[in-house]
DNA sequence: TCTGGGGTCCTAGGACCC
DNA sequence: TCTGGGGTCCTAGGACCC
């Protein structure tokens, strides 16, 4: 059915007839898992449900299972190491341990909280049978990682009927449906925000969480969203969030009230008129339903800081296995790509990316580490390594016309930019 | 107690080509 | 010999997200 314009003189007279003229044309959900990871587990480990619970670490945390039956879990005290907190329970957080949280500085202020090892295998097996529940419901669907998607719910059936005096009735019951049939398919509850677009709507999930439903429409912005933080918007990150404070600007309502020509010239021309669209919960963004990946890549963070010379042979055993793992990848997904990179984090965090491309992709693990090496020797390696990773780009199907080869320029490899003097020999001599 | 691993997108300069 | 503009590719870094 064609979508009726949202004309006010006739909304009233209309609405008896046609139920759906309060409605925007789209309605999109932003769906998010409740504490995804850790709620996964707790299908597993129900004893646990309540507790103050933290994931990250590795398998040596698995939970041993006692002659008697019962469990003994590790707790974050016993941890060691470098690893983030990559889900936390509710109880967790009350604790004040968040995603992200480094676990040594978790482990300060939940000792006795209990770690589990990440599980991937376990929530991807989750996250395929909550997606596929939705997609029974409505089909429109976009990932958005492993624990969240975005619906178009536009056209579904009885979406705009309404309910009683209650214009969203049909909107809401649609929510409760899929929450329902996700709780069906897997057990675990998520939280639901429609709107008429997917900035609002992603907000809005997080309003009522774990276990919610919201709907806002384009009237409730200033109540609903104009008093949250402006780092509640998707897009506005850290520095952003920073910068915008040292211009007053805190909540949402300020970004608003912000002129745009103030904010073009602080942010730029893109990100500054970007600004002032998201605070008016202004977003025509499509929920797209398939994407090509851009890149692939593997890293790790060593257990310790590594040094080129003193550590060789154990980095050239690293770079030679995560090109391994890499090929691997790319082969399973059936991928090659021409730009091969390298990344390389020092002591101090600080970050070196090197980059070559190729006359022709590969997917070929010794072709992959012989264009990383050549990358390597374009980096000055006196100080410690934190963490090394290999990225493939420029990614083609094997056998797909972008695939064919190009010899369009010249090598410019090495001459592109002169390493730093004393390091060359080093190079080449490591990894 | 320093900060994982997997990604995307944007910016910006220089090369290169027309 | 000097000037110049547009388009695309390559590379490096950074912000941001899950």
């Amino acid at each position: 059915m064609a979508a009726l314009p949202s004309d006010p003189l006739h909304a009233s007279a209309s609405a008896c007839a046609v139920p759906n003229t309060a409605l925007p044309e789209r309605l999109i959900a932003h769906l998010d898992m409740d504490a995804f990871y850790a709620s996964v587990e707790l299908l597993r480990y129900p004893e646990l449900k309540g507790q103050a619970v933290v994931i990250g670490g590795r398998r040596m945390h698995e939970p041993v299972t006692l002659p008697d039956g019962t469990r003994r879990y590790a707790r974050l005290r016993d941890y060691t190491g470098r690893g983030v907190i990559t889900t936390s329970t509710y109880a967790a957080r009350d604790l004040g341990v968040f995603s992200g949280m480094g676990m040594m500085k978790a482990a300060l202020r939940a000792p006795d909280a209990i770690l589990l090892p990440t599980d991937f295998e376990a929530y991807r097996h989750y996250s395929r049978l909550f997606k596929a529940a939705v997609a029974e419901l409505a089909p429109v669907i976009e990932d958005r990682g492993i624990d969240e998607i975005y619906i178009d719910l536009s056209e579904v059936p009885g979406i705009r009927e309404p309910v009683g005096h209650d214009p969203l009735g049909g909107v809401r019951a649609v929510a409760r449906e899929i929450k329902n049939s996700v709780w069906r398919a897997t057990g675990l509850s998520c939280s639901i925000g429609i709107t008429p677009n997917k900035l609002l709507s992603k907000i809005a999930s997080d309003l009522d969480k774990p276990d919610g439903i919201t709907v806002l429409l384009e009237a409730d912005i200033p109540s609903r969203i104009w008093p949250l933080h402006v780092r509640k918007v998707n897009g506005i990150g850290p520095k952003a969030a920073a910068k915008l404070q040292t211009l007053g600007i805190e909540t949402v309502a300020q970004l608003a009230a912000a002129e745009p020509a103030l904010l073009v010239a602080q942010f730029g021309k893109s990100f500054g008129a970007w600004l002032h669209e998201a605070a008016h919960g202004r977003d025509k963004r499509p929920v797209v339903t398939h994407s090509e990946p851009v890149s692939i890549s593997r890293e790790t963070t060593f257990e310790r800081d590594l040094h080129a010379v003193h550590d060789r042979a154990e980095l050239s055993h690293i770079f030679t296995r995560l090109c391994e793992q890499l090929a691997s990848d790319l082969t399973r997904k059936g991928y090659q790509g021409r730009t091969i990179g390298l990344k390389l984090r020092f002591e101090g965090f600080h970050t070196v990316t090197r980059d070559l491309t190729l006359d022709q992709p590969t997917q070929d693990a010794q072709a992959i580490r012989r264009a990383a090496g050549a990358c390597l020797k374009r980096v000055s390696l006196e100080k410690r390594i934190r963490l090394l990773g290999v990225r493939v780009g420029g990614l083609s199907r094997p056998g797909s016309p972008e695939a064919e080869p190009k010899r369009r320029r010249a090598n410019r490899g090495d001459s592109a930019k002169p390493q730093p003097s004393g390091t060359s020999p080093q190079n080449l001599a490591l990894f």
